[in-house]
DNA sequence: TCCTAACTTGGACTTTGTCCAAGTCAACAC
DNA sequence: GTGTTGACTTGGACAAAGTCCAAGTTAGGA
C-alpha cells in the first residue's frame, strides 16, 4: 500500500489527497469494485471527490500496471488491484460475487501455434463461472 | 440455420419476421458482432425493426443457449452464433478483431477443487489477447 | 376467418463512461 | 516560508449501451 504510493511517486506521480483515497479503497485481495462503487467508498472519506477523478485515477492506476481492469459480464468494468499476482476470476453465476483463484499451468501455453493465427498473443484471461455455496442453497 | 429456426419453433418460439432476420444476420462463423451491428444489419432487411425487438432476440438467444454473449473489453457485449462447437477467443489489442479458437485440453480441468472455493464450477471462459497481424507492423 | 396471447414498437429512462473549460493545489526552487 | 506553475480536480454536459413500458400489431391455433 505504502510502497504502490511510493512506486507511483517515484513515476512522478503527483500525490494528491483525492488519489491517495482511491489507492487506499482499493487495498487488499479480493477487492473487485467498480468504478461507481470505488467511488461511493472514495466519497465516504473525501466527500467532494469527483466521479472523473475515480474515472481518471482507475485509468492511471491500469495504464501504469498497478491494477487490473476486469469485465466479467458486459456490464460495469471491475478493478482489482491485486496485479502482481497472476490469477485468474471465478465468478458466481447467481450473485456475481467473484474469487481470486490459482488453475494449474499457463493457460497461454495451451494455445497452439497453429491456432494463433499470426496474432502475438501476449495473454490469457480465464473466467470460470459456476454457483457459490450460497446461491447453489 | 433453418434448422436453428426450426429447433426454435418446436420450443415454442413465435416465428416473426424480426427474429427469423435477427437469426439470419447471426449465422455463420467468426461473427462476433455488438447489438447495434445486429440492429443495423437487419435493419437493412427490415427497416422497421425496433431496437428493442433486437436486445429481446438477442436476450432469448442467449437464454435457450443458442448464442453466446461475450464480454471481451467491458464495453459493448457481442452475440457469438458458434454455441454448439466449444471454443475461446482471441482478441486484438489493437483494433478489437476476434477469433475462434480451439486451445488444447478442456481450460476447466485446470481448476483443482482446492481453488473451487465451494462454488459448483461449470465453464471456463478463455480470451487470449495480443496484435493482429495488420496491428503488428 | 377469428381470436388472443405473444410479440413489436418508439420513446423515455438508467447506467456506465468520456470530455472539457475553469478553478485549485502539490512540489519544486528560492 | 513563499511564490510559481503545470499537473490535477471539478461539475456538468454529453455519449454509448441497455432496460422498461403502455399501446398497437400479428402468428398461429380453433
Amino acid at each position: 500500500m505504502t510502497d504502490l504510493l511510493e512506486r507511483l511517486r517515484e513515476r512522478g506521480w503527483r500525490l494528491t489527497s483525492q488519489r491517495r483515497v482511491v489507492a487506499e479503497v482499493l487495498d487488499g485481495e479480493h477487492v473487485h469494485l467498480t468504478a461507481d462503487e470505488v467511488h461511493a467508498r472514495a466519497a465516504a472519506r473525501l466527500p467532494e471527490i469527483s466521479r472523473a477523478t475515480v474515472y481518471n485515477t482507475l485509468g492511471e492506476l491500469v495504464a501504469l500496471g498497478e491494477v487490473l481492469e476486469v469485465a466479467t459480464d458486459g456490464r460495469a468494468r471491475r478493478y482489482d488491484p491485486n496485479a502482481h499476482r497472476a490469477h485468474q476470476h471465478l465468478v458466481c453465476s447467481g450473485c456475481g460475487a467473484i474469487r481470486d483463484v490459482h488453475p494449474n499451468g499457463d493457460p497461454l501455453a495451451a494455445l497452439p501455434a497453429a491456432e494463433r493465427f499470426g496474432f502475438a498473443v501476449t495473454a490469457a484471461e480465464v473466467t470460470y463461472r459456476g454457483l457459490c455455496p450460497d446461491c447453489r442453497r
